[in-house]
DNA sequence: CTTTTGACTGAGT
DNA sequence: AACTCAGCCAAAA
């Protein structure tokens, strides 16, 4: 019995809700953290997550160290907002510094 | 049933 | 640095 994309909700959540105060995670390793290789499934997955409040998934951001542009809590203001509040910084390119260190 | 659409990535130009 | 493009695959249209 194959795996859907949906049983893989729960285990990405779980991940997110264990991250450490002031980490981030990209698309990419957390797609592979789950067991799956695409990272945009974990797009869709997040687009799922009904209480933002309680799913941190404002800690997921691109490989680049920039934010995903489809932020559905508000965009990448309310997204920025949140992780700076998480001690996060960002350039004037909107890119976080330190990026390597705070990734997962 | 077929086509389009993504909260993406990595490699190539 | 900016811009394509193919790969990826479940959902929605």
């Amino acid at each position: 019995m194959p795996k859907k994309l949906s049983d893989y909700i729960n285990p990405l959540f779980s991940l997110l809700i264990s991250l450490p105060k002031g980490k981030i995670i990209s698309y990419s390793i957390a797609a592979k953290s789950i067991g799956l290789d695409n990272p945009r499934n974990i797009g869709w997955i997040l687009k799922q997550n009904k209480n933002p409040d309680t799913i941190p998934c404002f800690k997921v951001v691109l490989s680049n160290g920039k934010l995903a542009k489809g932020y559905k809590f508000g965009g990448q203001k309310e997204q920025q907002k949140r992780l700076k509040r998480e001690g996060i910084f960002f350039d004037e390119n909107g890119r976080i510094l330190n990026f390597e260190q705070c990734k997962y």
